[in-house]
DNA sequence: TTATACATTGGAACGGCGTTCCATTTGTGT
DNA sequence: ACACAAATGGAACGCCGTTCCAATGTATAA
């Protein structure tokens, strides 16, 4: 019987959970959601699946991780001094264009084991909300508005991006695509998203994100009615 | 050599479209979204994959048909009549009960292929939104925003009943879990989401949605500064 | 120095998944 | 009676996340 010899020296980039998640992310990036599997990581790292589960729990474990590292990463870049409204307009593009970038991030956000990254959003936006007057007894159901609104963006943003990346169309022959579905619907039954085609092919999804966060800012100016 | 000999008549109901999707429906909503398998489809269906394959074209296929079919059915229940405001109000709590019904509508929603299914929302929010008087240019941008937000509530909520079906917790622990690992987070860096704690244990997601839904009706209300 | 404990590593193997392929059976039109 | 297409069910494939374990290196105690 012949004995297998291991590589007689040990790794010289030692593994850690820093490296894994930096891997990870990469692929991720290059690949999306799916790129992203054990295999995939052991080739990328020279390693078998063993000695990553030395460092991590599971995948959801190296998922919300890698998801934590980009929000926080974003929110770093985030600077106090403006006006509540305009800091909020900050903190929803940094997480509208955090997700462009990373599209994986929308679903993973929205995973119930992301909760740490969540709040990293969650809490700036209730310091704002706190700060234009907001009552308390409203201050949860606004902000759970405006961070299910950004979540929501994000989450079909990146659904978008995905098909598009595994379709291989670019953004234009996606909207496109849309445009001649919706058109095609039934006039009796549609006549709205029939007559919406047209407007979709050229609008412009971070404008429209800005224009939604206004109308609930302005919702949140309005005195309640009781 | 034996020859197997198999079942010397055909099955008694026919395999079809229709039935496929309602075994799948029966499945997703006993087990969830992990809990349809091909596997535990044909054992329930009494056949093989191949049969299966037949009439559909793969799982995703089935996820949105089966997806569409709660929709549809959820919005023929809806009844014109109404002021617009309390059409739109009936449309969001229709699918916020669809999902807290059948949580694993909430995550396939979201996904790229459902789009069928999505437009089947889009149109009622839309024909209300014109009809309160929303002008034509901005009219894409406020349907989406309500179109958004009810889909990152339904996604999250349906993320949360997911959680709790795998841990095996009700809603009340749930909740308690949230707050109590709020609670624990640093004063310094997190003062508003631990005073959320409190509030959190006994909020009605119910409500809370349909206050986010009259913050982004009132938004629409107030005039558009320039 | 040597023996012993422990942290880390990498690869083999497992069960389950979606999907494909194909021999076989059944119904239908001639 | 025959040919042919629709429909069926099961075996097999490749990939996935995960587990298990022998081998290796390093630190510590004798």
């Amino acid at each position: 019987m012949v004995k297998k010899v291991r590589s007689s020296h040990r790794r010289e980039e030692a593994l850690s959970r820093e490296s894994i998640m930096d891997a990870s992310i990469e692929l991720l990036d290059i690949s999306g959601e799916s790129g992203l599997t054990f295999r995939a990581l052991c080739e990328r790292l020279a390693t078998g699946p063993g000695a990553i589960y030395w460092h991590i729990a599971n995948k959801s474990d190296l998922m919300t991780a890698a998801c934590d590292a980009i929000v926080a990463r974003m929110m770093g870049a985030n600077v106090a001094g403006a006006t509540p409204k305009a800091t909020i307009r900050a903190v929803a593009l940094g997480v509208f264009d955090a997700i462009d970038a990373h599209p994986w991030v929308g679903s993973t956000l929205t995973s119930p084991a992301g909760w740490l990254p969540m709040v990293r959003i969650l809490e700036p936006l209730g310091q704002q909300v706190r700060a234009l007057g907001v009552p308390d007894k409203e201050q949860w159901a606004t902000v759970s508005a405006l961070l299910h609104y950004i979540l929501g963006v994000g989450g079909q943003n990146a659904a978008n991006g995905q098909l598009a990346r595994t379709q291989g169309l670019d953004r234009g022959d996606f909207l496109e695509a849309v445009a001649t579905m919706w058109a095609q619907l039934d006039p009796h039954e549609y006549p709205f998203t029939r007559s919406l085609a047209g407007q979709v092919r050229a609008h412009d999804d971070r404008m429209d994100f800005l224009a939604g966060i206004d109308l609930i800012l302005r919702g949140i100016d309005s005195p309640r009615r009781r």
